[in-house]
DNA sequence: CGCATCGTTGATCAAGCTCAAGCCGCGTGG
DNA sequence: CCACGCGGCTTGAGCTTGATCAACGATGCG
């Protein structure tokens, strides 16, 4: 960890969550920050481990995933830069319930749980902003919960495309959509399936035009098809009848 | 709603939200709390409106759940008293993201958004303590994601019995295990199958002396082979392969 | 070049969903 | 007091989805 240069303050200060903060307050926040690097394939922390510390992601990619006891991974979310990472659970004092992956290299702030919990308890706005984007992932989660209860597979590989490119965008649509890079693993992971079905579905995919499907990329072309088939407009059947016709 | 008596300061004091905070700051919180009353079968809020209240339940059993465009209704969670409703969503101004239904009469002291911001930017303690109660939610919910989509249903009819149970309990491990009250509908809602499976799952238990089924109840004796079942230490089968034997 | 990683595809099979039929117990109104 | 209906529950038969297993192809890296 070393310090965090003085020009930082200007990115924190476009962080959402210090949204609202007076400088002096910011200065503050600042000054208690460490900046770590973590590289492509290490971890910010391991499920299980006490939970001592918390980050902003100022740059890269991070996976976050729970594995169980027979060790089946699932992945619970992708991060990117202005992202909050275990926001919630160095409040809790309990162990990181998942772990934190680098998929890209990552640069981040750190703060420690004391530090975090006393600029809190000092800037109240801080914790209400903390509390806003927990409430917006908690939302999510529950979707993401009611999708896997009582949506089949490729609807919900469908939303799992759309939410990626959503993510990537930040809201503003456009045309030539990003280029996603997961392996069909990652996206099987997301959408609790295994990575044969994917892989099939991204077949009959590309056969019906609506994406380009490379090693560990893919390029959605059609997204209004995809919004479709995640609403399930279409009565089912990718190739699985392989209707004689 | 009705302005709560000065009674309740007690009751208030005893809720894990309060923890820490002093007794002016209480009497603060207090005063501007309404106790509002809500038959069985009414609703606290639905999926949808916009969120300008949130509660602490004082009495009763509230059932948590979500919608999806055809229908089809999901449990996210069952509350009883001393659980927050709302917390969240309150502070993110949006609408709730699914409803709340009041399974028996419920009573629940209730603040206005606008209250409950103001009073978390005064009090940040009460922030931190919401904060906590939001993180052990969002670690259960968490796992259930997880079990969800790598456990089979067995094992999750088995978890939702157990964690009803130790929520009843509330910690302390007693032996003649309280009785469950819920549909076999209910149990399916929360496990993300159908009325049909736990059925033949719990007839299948009842015949191993696991438990007793009634109607809108089970009585559950042997917590223990239950858990063995939630952790898959046997190959499955229920008594789905109709075994010659 | 050879190995590792990632992906594809076919064949098979079982878990669990759906549909259909019927039972039981309770509350309500005639 | 009885009949009826409704809500909850059970059980069987059949079928679909998607998991699993196996074999192989492609790509890239040391």
């Amino acid at each position: 960890m070393t310090p965090t240069p003085d020009s930082d303050l200007q990115l924190l200060t476009q962080a959402a969550l210090f949204d609202g903060l007076t400088e002096t307050q910011l200065r503050t926040i600042q000054q208690h920050a460490a900046l770590v690097k973590v590289p492509r394939r290490s971890f910010f922390f391991h499920q299980g481990e006490a939970a001592t510390t918390f980050y902003l992601i100022r740059e890269g990619q991070v996976r976050l995933s729970q594995v169980n006891p027979e060790g089946k991974q699932v992945i619970i979310h992708l991060f990117g830069p202005g992202d909050v990472l275990a926001v919630i659970v160095v409040l809790s004092n309990a162990p990181y319930p998942l772990s934190a992956e680098a998929i890209t290299d990552c640069v981040a702030w750190a703060w420690s749980r004391e530090t975090a919990v006393h600029l809190m308890e000092q800037c109240p706005r801080l914790a209400i902003n903390g509390m806003e984007m927990v409430a917006r992932r908690f939302q999510e989660l529950q979707n993401r919960y009611r999708e896997l209860s009582t949506e089949r597979v490729e609807q919900r590989v469908a939303r799992a495309l759309i939410r990626l490119i959503q993510q990537r965008n930040g809201s503003q649509e456009q045309k030539p959509y990003p280029l996603l890079s997961l392996t069909r693993q990652d996206l099987a992971e997301m959408t609790g399936t295994t990575l044969y079905t994917v892989s099939r579905i991204c077949s009959s995919w590309e056969q019906q035009g609506l994406l380009e499907a490379g090693r560990e990329q893919l390029h959605v072309h059609n997204l209004e098809e995809l919004s479709n088939i995640a609403d399930d407009l279409r009565p089912s059947a990718a190739n699985f009848p392989p209707k004689p016709e």
